[in-house]
DNA sequence: AAAGATTTGGAATGATCGTTCCAAATATCT
DNA sequence: AGATATTTGGAACGATCATTCCAAATCTTT
């Protein structure tokens, strides 16, 4: 048996990734885990630590994608109310490609987890605060181009907008239907304009 | 051993619930359900069926709970848009109080389950579609009455106050605190005002 | 080529899971 | 009073849980 390591960690993060997005962590077995990451326990308790360092390590590599979409949005279109119409109907869109019906790995975490450990809590409010964070210089940055009301600062907007994400996540897993998110949506968004903009 | 049922169902159901709620299903065994019912195992076997129907028991009542408090407050405040903000108030009141950080039973459980159990999915949609209902209700009212913008539909709007309720439940979760959760209320419901509204 | 370090597969471990089973107890019916 | 039906406490069940352990394999170092 190999002294080197056999796997690419990428491609097991991945799959990892994938199957405690779709089951939740406490129904996700360490067995499944090994079926479907190819690996056996020793290699994951070696190269991991365990479920539960696994897991972080998980959802971190989610999250790390998540923002990069977000960024790579914001590089890609810059006038900002149609570059946050972009990002929520890119989440519609992902909501309805979904088969599984995942839903948001952050949203199902936080829902499961956050009062039963404290690592994922801490993610959690980490997250909380950079996606509200990366909202509200978008929305700065609307409202100096006159593209967004003022009638509310960044951060109340900011605020807004990312409980309008976190909902869609939790509506387009109950009901992943065009229809619906895309009216959600188009309400909620409608609050940029107004006074302010032009 | 007794022929006739020794405990008060209602007290059992609401322990029990209070238990799915803060540890959600998976992470809630039968020896827990026992301690905190005072129930023996034959006992809930027995009356309710086993875990997934205790369970399922649990939600309606939980449910049930909900939808009362929601009539109640119609029946208190007439005049729709400080019903509305009544009823948000209210949930943001519910989390802050909430020192366990159970969330929103329904939420939680959505999050958890709706892509693993098909009675679970069934009742998730069918509260959807009751809250959608009620908003609508309210909304149509207040439309009505001139209190409420008609620059969206009833649905529209519901849609979106349903999507700001369970944002809320989940936000609340990582962040309670009141600053945060009145600020994304206030910018959510301010769509409820404008052209139609006097 | 021998020794040491590291990864791997898979068996083994003890704990806990949801569920079943059975005898004891009490009510109801004959 | 005796038979029947139902609930209850608690032991027992097999399955599964996360984790540990060990020997085999292969690399690096001597």
């Amino acid at each position: 048996m190999p002294k080197e390591i056999l796997f690419d960690e990428e491609v097991v993060l991945r799959r990892a990734t994938e199957l405690f997005w779709t089951r939740g962590y406490n129904a996700t077995s360490m067995d499944e885990l090994t079926r479907i990451t190819g690996l056996s326990r020793s290699s994951i308790y070696n190269s991991f630590g365990g479920k539960h360092a696994l897991f972080m390590r998980c959802l971190r590599y989610y999250l790390g994608d998540q923002q990069r979409q977000l960024h790579e949005l914001a590089g890609k279109v810059k006038p900002v109310v149609p570059r946050i119409r972009a990002a929520f109907q890119y989440a519609v869109e992902e909501i309805l490609a979904d088969r599984m019906r995942k839903g948001c790995m952050m949203v199902n975490t936080t829902t499961e987890m956050v009062n039963q450990d404290k690592d994922i809590a801490a993610v959690s409010a980490e997250n909380m605060e950079q996606m509200e964070g990366i909202f509200a210089n978008w929305i700065s940055e609307g409202q100096a181009a006159r593209e967004i009301s003022t009638a509310f600062n960044p951060q109340m907007l900011a605020r807004h907008l990312f409980n309008t994400y976190s909902g869609l996540k939790v509506s387009g897993k109950t009901r992943p239907d065009r229809k619906t998110l895309e009216d959600l949506v188009t309400v909620a968004l409608s609050v940029l304009e107004g006074p302010g903009a032009s």
